[in-house]
DNA sequence: TCTGGGGTCCTAGGACCC
DNA sequence: TCTGGGGTCCTAGGACCC
């Protein structure tokens, strides 16, 4: 291990070409290339939201919208407050923004925005040798053997930047939908660069120029500074990326722990991750809001279709799971998370349902906001997943295979790790602790 | 600004093991 | 009965991201 260059310094080749590909207010674009009558107009995709309701959160909205205040996250109630409904009768004194613009308010259609994404991605696949998907609408993107940090000409235009001009060009051409792009010599500048200039921006941070372009940005534009984090910085004097990049690591250790030095490297333009590709979940969950704080019997209700949920999407893909969990919002809003462990991996949708329900018996009284079901520490091991021949009927979904003092009947498919006397209960998945 | 849904990672204490 | 130190696993909560 000798001849390493000094740790810390610098990444370790600087010379790395990585794009950050961000579609822009992606739930609004798709549902105007479904419905070309909405360019152009002020768009309100909403969660958990019906036609005609006011009920729900928005999820994206357009450009248009949100020059009237329309923010994501808020809820729609307010959302419509700010921008009025088309074809809602007009409010007694006119509408809160001071104009008669009206909104066009969509509900989310996963499964569209998903097929759309699903050609992006297709794009995204033949332009890159690495393809790292964060969400439905955001990747990076490893060109580094695809172009070069070499200037065209001798003039300001690297051949970096055509080709991220020609990576956004061919997804408005062939999809229809607009992005923006970062590029820079690694993740976390991408990052900001494809944020720098948002809707259809296309920003270019060359190796030598990211400390620089990062200096003057606020705190909070450093990926993995939030409000919280940000308004701790406030107190230290830290404002700026810039000063976070001056400030003291071993101080940011003391007061962050690892997360501190972390966001400084990142904010001096740091950041030594590969791109590497998409992996499999961790965890899959479902949860859903009550309009009015909910009793036992709907928590129940609930929970039980969640798990149902929940159970049905990881068999789906393929996965086996060996932690079960719950989370209940008891208002005014204190999130409570419950888990299990069981002793081996299974899939086993009345044992999610069976241990979820156990889970929230112990808020029986407690009204809730909100309930979720969460399934975690998967296994992928598709065709490998010991199956134990001895008991398993083969294929079968429904198969009892044995049941228990509970009353549960886990329909077993998979396996605890030595329960080969063909009974499965629960006590037998409980983990020992 | 009273709050939707699906995720990731980190921390910290306790149990347990050697 | 009192006692070190290291390591792993489990659980609950929190911050953050889109």
């Amino acid at each position: 291990m000798s001849g390493e260059t000094l740790p810390g310094v610098d990444d370790p080749d600087p010379s790395r070409i990585v794009l950050h590909v961000d579609m822009d207010c992606f739930y609004a674009s798709c549902e105007r290339l479904r419905e070309p009558a909405l360019r152009g107009e002020p768009v309100v995709v909403g969660m958990g939201y019906e036609p005609g309701e006011t009920f729900g959160a928005v999820a994206t909205a357009s450009y248009e919208a949100r020059a009237y205040g329309v923010e994501s996250a808020q809820p729609i109630s307010q959302a419509l407050e700010a921008l009025p409904r088309v074809g809602d009768a007009d409010p007694a004194e006119g509408a809160a923004n001071g104009t008669d613009a009206r909104g066009h308010y969509r509900p989310v259609d996963l499964d569209y925005y998903q097929s759309v994404a699903a050609d992006i991605a297709g794009i995204l696949e033949d332009c890159a040798d690495v393809v790292r998907k964060v969400s439905i609408d955001e990747a990076y993107l490893d060109v580094t053997d695809r172009t070069a940090w070499r200037h065209v000409d001798g003039g300001d235009r690297t051949l970096a930047e055509g080709y991220a001009r020609h990576v956004k060009g061919r997804i408005v051409d062939e999809v229809g939908v607009p992005a923006s792009v970062g590029v820079a010599p690694n993740m976390s500048a991408a990052k900001v660069a494809s944020d720098h200039d948002k809707p259809d921006g296309l920003v270019v941070v060359e190796p030598g120029e990211v400390a620089s372009f990062l200096e003057p940005l606020p705190v909070d534009e450093v990926h993995g500074v939030g409000p919280v984090t940000a308004d701790q910085f406030a107190e230290m004097g830290i404002e700026t990326a810039g000063d976070l990049a001056a400030a003291d690591p071993a101080a940011l250790r003391e007061a962050f722990g690892s997360r501190g030095p972390e966001l400084r490297d990142r904010a001096r333009g740091v950041d030594d991750r590969e791109v590497t590709p998409t992996g499999r979940p961790k965890s899959l969950s479902r949860e859903s809001a009550f309009g009015e704080p909910a009793d036992d019997a709907e928590k129940r209700e609930t929970v039980s279709a969640l798990a149902a949920d929940v159970a049905a999407r990881a068999r789906n893909r393929e996965a086996t799971y060996r932690t079960i969990g719950i989370k209940i919002v008891v208002p005014p809003f204190d999130v409570n998370t419950r888990e299990r462990s069981l002793s081996g991996p299974v899939d086993a949708p009345g044992l999610v349902e069976e241990v979820a329900l156990e889970l929230l018996s112990e808020f029986e009284g407690d009204p809730a906001r909100k309930v979720g079901v969460r399934v975690s520490n998967l296994s992928f091991a598709a065709g490998e997943q010991a199956r134990l021949d001895g008991w398993d009927d083969e294929g079968s979904d429904g198969g009892v295979v044995g049941s228990d003092a509970n009353g549960g009947v886990p329909d077993g498919r998979s396996v605890g790790e030595s329960d080969a006397d063909g009974q499965v209960s629960l006590d037998e998945f409980e983990s020992g602790r």
